[in-house]
DNA sequence: CAAGAAGCTTGTGTTTTGCAAGTAAAAATG
DNA sequence: CATTTTTACTTGCAAAACACAAGCTTCTTG
């Protein structure tokens, strides 16, 4: 547990985590969900992220310079991490709503 | 998963919980699993816990002052994530091994 | 090709953390 | 019952992480 929390264990790694699982894919995509995460700290989670193999950057378009970010299979893996997550909010939290179904 | 977060969403809570799951009640319980979590720390989530009601105090002894910690049932939803959590890392972590069953 | 948007990076001040040390009360010991 | 030891914290301080705002290059688009 504690070298997955190395990983994810933070305010803001599983909210983008959660985001890519959502489709997003362009940075501005995290930097416009609703939490608002400071476009720094994403910088630094896209890369450790990509660092660590939970996530790829994969070119946009055939010649473009621009990127997509997506999650690999080891990024992927969290989701029984995230819907766990989302399904204690949801029992426990008061006024908590889906986002992912 | 925003407002959970808010409760767990760091480096120290879900290591406390868990220990709170091998059977932890006591401070220097926390304080001596391997992780080596930082006394103040300590406190601070404990309090922070049972301020969520998460945790509980209870009198340890009949006439004593002295108080454990236990989950309460809010504290026990928080099991999937842990297990959630516990699987990603052995699947995708190399050398890590079981401590909760 | 000018204007705007996308995708970052930098700077600054505040908050949180990690580590060491200290303390007060309870429990164990002689 | 006096003394030591353990327990359960709290305090102080340096270092790291964070939030917020601003700036700065590419890209796209009219």
């Amino acid at each position: 547990m504690s070298c997955a929390l190395d990983w994810f264990g933070d305010r803001w790694t599983l909210l983008v985590i959660r985001d890519l699982m959502l489709g997003a894919t362009r940075f501005k995509d995290f930097a416009a969900s609703p939490e608002g995460i400071p476009t720094n700290i994403l910088s630094d989670r896209l890369a450790r992220l990509v660092e660590g193999g939970l996530v790829e950057k994969v070119p946009a378009g055939p010649g473009g310079k621009r990127f997509i970010y997506q999650l690999t299979e080891k990024g992927r893996a969290l989701k029984p991490v995230v819907l766990a997550i989302r399904d204690w909010g949801l029992a426990w939290e008061p006024g908590t709503k889906v986002l992912l179904p």
